[in-house]
DNA sequence: AGGTCCCGCCACGCC
DNA sequence: GGCGTGGCGGGACCT
């Protein structure tokens, strides 16, 4: 095929802010899942309206088409949401409840309970979601999912027209069929060939569909690495065969900050914040940044961003302000005790702690993020401490 | 060697 | 035809 890395690496040469190891390249760096982790962390915020996919993709230095394969995951598990042609919005981390608690009743009304453990397949899982249609209102996805949700058979895959052919195979509805998996199986850990298995119907199904098999483990990877990324599920081995396996976290495991701020890294922390700028375009330099600057993570530009995020909405609606994430005391620092101190003086240790605690990384992509979440810190201190008992903050 | 999954070709549908 | 979208699988990289 290509000529491998070492010419992706050649036509790279200009990415000068790469030059340490100028050879170095690595997968990881540009995996599915820190793209998604860096996709969140730029995003999920508040301020953040909408989602444009060419200004994603500028601005974590990767093709448009990695963009699709972030957005279609976290659009099927309630991230966002299509807007028009080029444009999402964005509903962030909060959204994602929500989104489970709809596609576990869609499970459990389609009947799908225990069908991981019937060994059934399970064309039972499609569901016929058409989330083109979003009420920004509501913050729901309304589409068609009702009732008259079709199941395609597998016998009557090859009749489906194009338009539906395509949806039925698509990322989106592969993550939601494989989330429902999880939040139907009894099975702790649920492995990619068993998905796929379950997914794909590919026992005594036609050919065609057994030599597809290949390709939608493919795709099962990249939605389990996105999956993975935000802490949802968690990458482990079956104790009996070894086998690679994946284990249901949840929401409540569900923060990225979390695997962030906490130094106790889980499983993910190997494409977690990389030790390098990441998702660079290596090949082309068509958005390859070449000014020279770091990786654009300078989230405040989001904000300055002309019309494309409109600042009247500060006031979060939708964002992480309205989820409840893991710890932010950041390693080191003393927690602060709910007894025997003022709540003025709780007030002043964390003010002071947010505006003088300042971990230096080396890596410049890490320092910006950091930023990221001290500003993040801020807002949410704001908002939350500003009318609850700060006895809450711990 | 088998598992993982990046990468980009190209089909599809809409404008 | 141009463009946005995204299915798909070759084959590079990782373990």
């Amino acid at each position: 095929m290509e000529g491998g890395s070492t010419e992706r690496m050649s036509s790279m040469s200009s990415g000068l802010f790469l030059e340490p190891r100028l050879h170095s390249y690595s997968r990881k760096q540009k995996s599915l899942g820190l793209l998604c982790t860096n996709f969140l962390s730029l995003y999920d915020r508040d301020g953040v309206d909408t989602v444009g996919l060419d200004d994603a993709a500028a601005r974590l230095g990767v093709e448009r088409r990695r963009i699709y394969d972030i957005v279609n995951v976290l659009e099927s598990i309630g991230v966002l949401a299509r807007k028009a042609k080029n444009r999402y919005y964005w509903i962030g981390i909060g959204g994602i409840p929500k989104a489970l608690h709809e596609l576990k009743e869609e499970a459990l009304k389609d009947g799908n309970l225990n069908i991981f453990e019937s060994g059934n397949h399970a064309r039972g899982l499609e569901d016929n979601e058409d989330e083109r249609s979003f009420d920004p209102t509501t913050g729901t996805s309304e589409g068609k999912s009702s009732p008259s949700s079709v199941f395609p058979k597998i016998s009557s895959l090859s009749k489906l027209d194009n338009a539906d052919n395509r949806r039925e195979k698509s990322l989106g509805l592969l993550t939601q069929n494989f989330v429902k998996l999880f939040l139907c199986t009894k099975s702790e850990l649920v492995s990619l060939d068993e998905a796929a298995k379950i997914l794909l119907g590919d026992v005594n199904s036609s050919s065609h569909i057994r030599n597809n098999s290949a390709a939608k483990v493919r795709r099962l990877y990249d939605i389990a690495n996105v999956l993975s990324s935000m802490n949802l599920i968690q990458k482990t081995h079956h104790t009996e065969n070894r086998k690679p396996a994946f284990r249901w976290l949840g929401f409540s495991g569900c923060s990225y900050e979390k695997t962030f701020m906490a130094t106790g890294p889980l499983q993910s922390m190997k494409r977690a914040f990389g030790a390098d700028i990441t998702n660079v375009d290596c090949k082309r330099n068509k958005m390859t940044n070449l000014t020279g600057e770091p990786n654009q993570m300078k989230c405040e530009d989001i904000e300055n961003g002309s019309e494309d995020y409109p600042a009247q909405h500060q006031q979060a609606k939708h964002t992480a302000a309205g989820v409840v994430f893991g710890p932010f005391t950041p390693m080191g620092i003393p927690k602060v005790s709910d007894k025997g101190k003022t709540t003025v003086k709780k007030v002043q240790d964390w003010e002071s702690l947010a505006s003088s605690y300042r971990p230096q990384y080396r890596n410049q992509a890490l320092s910006e993020l950091f930023e990221h979440y001290v500003e993040a810190w801020k807002t949410w201190y704001v908002e939350v401490a500003g009318k609850q008992p700060l006895q809450q903050i711990s």
